[in-house]
DNA sequence: TGTACATCAGTGAACGCGCGTTCACTGATGTAC
DNA sequence: TGTACATCAGTGAACGCGCGTTCACTGATGTAC
């Protein structure tokens, strides 16, 4: 045989969570409904909860997978690929990092940036806690950056919080001028500036002065 | 008689606009039904339309409603009530009055944050809208600020938008702490922290350095 | 002030449609022997 | 290797319900004279 049972229900499992974040791109989880769906993927509705319990459930599974390749691209921002000299260095290599996976993670950024506000209570709750996991990892990263020996946990817990916010509301922005090369330009351009005037900035900003 | 035709109408206007921030509390205009928001208020379906031409067009009024609440909160900071001396005195001062605000006006707020990202796209539009034009505004204030004599406009949009997004952002996560007072003021004083870090940092950042 | 008519916010019945969920089912794949 | 049975992803009919929108309407408020 060409495929096993496992295979193919793990198949219709991806088609499933693939038409999912097609289908609410231009609206919400909690205004998608189970027949849209199983219509888009080929299915009779009732063949979706062989797969997940409820649209809830789908949700759930967004997240984690949004956040699988959130985590990815972390990753390359801490191994810093490109010229990384100086805090102008970081931000520009971060910076690029972040645009190239928006446009290559468009609708898993696009998911996490909506649902994050809108979507139903276990999926924000889920989204607010993978954020905060992020920005535990990052204040660990911003530890070892020369100039913050004597930074308190707190701030730089608060720091990662600024630049994290920082940085999801630029993916924000561009998700929002897709086709508009220029205007991304720009507003990438914009991150730099802001990452550089937070990093040189508190730099120079005394933990607990 | 005791209330005149336009009065009647205008009270249940009003009615419908409540109605509906009630409902769309935990999910979206992109979820709310006509017939949820009808039944709230008290009338029949049909009667909506003696209204509003859809719930995008209700969406759209709660819209400048809402902006009206912030930037009355906006001349609430430029005023700058309180001790304002230096740049750590302007933040606590604004800080506070956002906490404030985010408070009195919780529904505007949680509205504007949720159908930012979640609305139907012309309300996310009209907020988008909205939204740069407080930045515009801030980048005029930012301008009068000693220190900023020598940035060119465009540094002072990019500080502009910073400090819009940080304190957005700061609003969500009260408007998610709600009910956890200690919560709620640690974050108030994480969005201090922010503000004199990037405020104190910018200050030494040169404009095309 | 009184009367006749206009306005219009809200009514109520009706429509076709998509919704989530139930249930008994089918038939290809997988397993035990 | 062949047979008998188990599993289970997907089927299809059916249900009651809430949806947006249509239409003709009612009756209190407002206006012209």
């Amino acid at each position: 045989m060409s495929e096993t049972r496992v295979e193919r229900k793990e198949r219709t499992r991806r088609a499933i969570l693939d038409a999912a974040l097609d289908l609410c791109e231009d609206s919400s989880l909690v205004a998608l409904s189970l027949r849209q769906v199983a219509k888009e993927v080929g299915i009779v509705p009732t063949a979706f909860y062989r797969h997940f319990e409820s649209i809830e459930a789908l949700g759930l599974a967004l997240v984690d997978e949004s956040f699988v390749s959130l985590r990815a691209m972390l990753r390359d921002v801490r191994r810093g690929d490109g010229a990384v000299d100086g805090f102008a260095g970081i931000a520009d290599s971060s910076v690029r990092i972040l645009v190239d996976h928006v446009h290559r993670q468009r609708q898993h950024f696009r998911f996490i940036a909506r649902e994050r506000a809108a979507g139903p209570p276990s999926v924000r709750d889920a989204i607010r806690h993978e954020i905060e996991l992020c920005e535990r990892e990052l204040a660990t990263d911003l530890a070892r950056l020369p100039g913050t020996e004597q930074w308190s946990g707190e701030d730089l817990r608060v720091l990662s919080n600024l630049i994290v916010t920082a940085m999801v509301a630029t993916a924000e922005s561009i998700l929002a001028a897709t086709g508009r090369p220029d205007v991304e330009r720009q507003l990438a351009e914009n991150a730099r500036t802001q990452l550089r005037m937070v990093l040189v900035g508190a730099m120079r900003w005394r933990s607990r002065s």
